[in-house]
DNA sequence: CACCATCTACGAAACTTTTCGTTGACACTA
DNA sequence: TAGTGTCAACGAAAAGTTTCGTAGATGGTG
């Protein structure tokens, strides 16, 4: 077992794709979350291992290794990758601004009056807290 | 010259950088380009230039080969790209709930009360066009 | 013209990501 | 206990990304 970078790296795509399956269905078998992705993702038993052997390395995921089947659970918190995501699409693709990543976010995609008006009221506060 | 996907594939880190100095200088050489990024990337004007090439043959960008110096341009509106880019991380990491990406984008990266005003009037718009 | 600077093209090396085949260990059962 | 099935480990192949060295072409200068 070998300590890495203190701070989880980017997750590739195959991996996110890992880690959301650990985020709603908490801790995984391989064959638990191979199954859950079998009709997204078409590839074999040992590719869907191998991948969380090497998140394992990374520090994205730990596993309990008390008994012959790995239980594997997601290292980092859903919101706390979400932020990280969202910074860093920020910084590549929107040259830090956060208003037009967001006017692109509403704009292209709908969201029901309900997630509309949470947005707003998270805007008050924000406004408020700010004042 | 051969023609590949009609749509353009998503960037990698590398090229949305490059992209970036082309939406935001408009069309430029290989030597433009690699000057721009000189203080974020400290690798030599051929990468800069094999990054391009690469780019050329995804489609990402054109280039008017009709004098020595090749001149370069995005082949993708800023907009549209980042249209992409946000729909793609709101699927891979946010389930396609666009409240949670833009709660999360608003909640870790302060923006200003104008900004935060242009947003509200863009929620205004839209509830009041789904009605 | 001969030299020098700049540019494109080409190819290869290093690295990462994705994929899977094979092997050996382990557990259950008939 | 011998057979069957599941699992982790390992290595390697395939594909994609990033980097640069070198070569050849071009244009300008003395």
């Amino acid at each position: 077992m070998k300590m890495k970078n203190p701070e989880t790296p980017r997750p590739t795509d195959a991996e996110l794709a890992i880690l959301q399956v650990l985020w709603s269905c908490g801790p995984s078998t391989v064959r638990d979350v191979h199954e859950a992705l079998s009709d997204q993702r078409k590839t074999g038993y040992t590719t869907s291992l191998k991948l969380m052997q090497i998140m394992t390395g990374k520090g994205l995921v730990t596993r309990d290794e008390s008994r012959r089947t790995h239980v594997y659970q997601a290292n980092i918190e859903q919101d706390c990758m979400q932020q990280k995501l969202v910074s860093s699409l920020l910084e590549r693709a929107f040259s830090g601004s956060a208003k037009t990543l967001v006017m692109q976010a509403l704009s292209g995609h709908k969201a029901s009056p309900e997630e509309l008006a949470e947005i707003r009221t998270l805007i008050d506060s924000l406004e408020g807290g700010s004042k």
